[in-house]
Formats: C-alpha cells, structure tokens, sequence
DNA sequence: TATGATATACGAGGAACTTCGTTAAACCAA
DNA sequence: TTGGTTTAACGAAGTTCCTCGTATATCATA
C-alpha cells in the first residue's frame, strides 16, 4: 500500500492548497500562501522540495519552473489520517471515533444528518 | 477554552497508558511502556517531566515518588484531537469527517452501526 | 551510621522540522 | 551579448522532540 510518511502540519497546509489549484508551480503556491500569513519564497520551494523527497508530491521539470502536484487526493490523505487518529487514539474503533465526532458537534445540519443516515443505510447493505 | 498543546506522538501513547492505570508514579507507567518496547527508565521521566511543565499531565509530590495523572480525560482529548483534524483537513465541517470514517471502514459491525443511528437519533431531538 | 535500592533533576546529543540567505543556472529583453 | 528577472539548489541555523547517561537526593534496614 501506499507507504508515504504522514504530512507535517505544514506539509499538510500546502498540500490542503495543492488539492486546490494543482498542478502548479511554486510560484503559484507560494502566492496562496502568503495570503494568510508570511513566508520567504525560498521557504516555500524547500517545503516542496523536501515534499517531493519524501514522495508526498511529484514534479514535473521538463521546464524551468517544476510543476508540482500531490501524490494522494485529499480523500486518500483524510482516510490515511483518520486510520491514524482511529488507532492512536480510539483504540482502532471507527464507530467509537464517528460517535465521539457527531456527540460533540452541535452545529451539525439535518441535512448533513441525512447524508450520514443515507451512507449508514448503503455500508449496511454491501 | 483549555489551552494545552496538542499531545505529540509519544506523549498520546503515554497518555493513552495513563487513561489507564491512573493515578500513577513514573515506574508503574514505565512498566507498563517497556511491555511493548524498549525505552529506559529516564527517558519515562524526562518525558513526564517535559508533559508536566506543558500542563498536559499533573503530579503530586508529597512522596518520594511523585504520583501522575493527565489533565485532560481520554474524551476531551478526543474531542479536541477531533476538531484539529477536522480543521486541518477537513474545511471545518464535522459530518465530512464522519462521512469520511464511515465510508472507508469496511469493518465496521451491525451493532456499531446502530449504536451510530441512535445516536443521531439522539442529535437530531436536541 | 553506612550501604544499597529507588527516585528526581539536569543537560547533552541526535533526529526531524522549518526558515531563510547565498549561489548558480536559465531565460528574456534591450 | 549583456544585464535584469526568475528559478532551483544547497546548506546553515534555530526549534522541537526524544533518548539516555550521570549526578544527586531520599529512604529502608542491617
């Protein structure tokens, strides 16, 4: 399986941009970036390129700006992610950790409820 | 409204032993730690020490041996472990989340499953 | 009291993470 | 071709995290 090591906080925030507006260079993400809080460039193109190292994103250097873009969809990496909270910290139980999710959000909308009962209806019938 | 910092890695596997077996001294958590691996004695302690000064652990220290606890139950963890992963990686929205879990578990049982369903039940009439 | 057992405190060292300055290469336009 | 702009590469430095050795304090008991 997928043996990719699990994103840093930062490594996370870059990525949550790429999911957005990938491929693109580091240019393009560096400017997302500093629209919420300030960085220097080059800091922005080590992140990447120790990303890159690590197999979190590919690159493509056929031109003088690299082309960057994830490895894992975001929905890959939210499964990765919740499969770690789960064992770490709910005992591998996704019902314990789903339970403990809906218990302490009083702000979730009926229809989000719906959309929940609906999956719970087709997880049981497969 | 609890200011703490998030646990690391380590600290959560200690934390998790600790929601345990609490109240506790420095050697019974180690006993219970060397029982899946192999750490010294004072490395333990320097990591009850370091979780002490961040708050994340409370001792007491009218005996020789000084007598830990964690500040935080194993459910407000939870939940607070919960709302970073959520806001992280999830956009802020909890039934995201949830859908996420429910989708990707494959294993997840009958009785789960309607443990869940009532739970929204019970979200739903609040 | 002295000895051994058990505890805490302290700090050093290495690894991972993050930031950024400097240098060199690639490209473009005058 | 030369000078300015944009980019990649590299390494150093600061921080946090984790591990552990050493020193010191406390206590029971022979």
């Amino acid at each position: 399986m997928t043996n990719l090591p699990k994103p840093t906080k930062t490594e996370l925030a870059i990525l949550n941009i790429m999911w957005v507006i990938s491929p693109a260079t580091v240019r393009q993400i560096h400017e997302e970036i500093i629209k919420t809080g300030k960085t220097s460039y080059t800091t922005t193109l080590k992140m990447l390129q120790v990303m890159h190292q690590k197999g979190l994103v590919t690159r493509n250097s056929e031109h003088k700006a690299h082309i960057y873009e994830p490895t894992l969809s975001k929905k890959e990496t939210q499964k990765q992610m919740l499969e770690d909270l789960k064992n770490r910290l709910f005992g591998g139980s996704i019902s314990s950790l789903v339970m403990q999710a809906l218990g302490t959000s009083d702000e979730t909308k009926q229809s989000e409820l719906d959309e929940i009962r609906a999956l719970i209806e087709k997880v049981e019938n497969s």
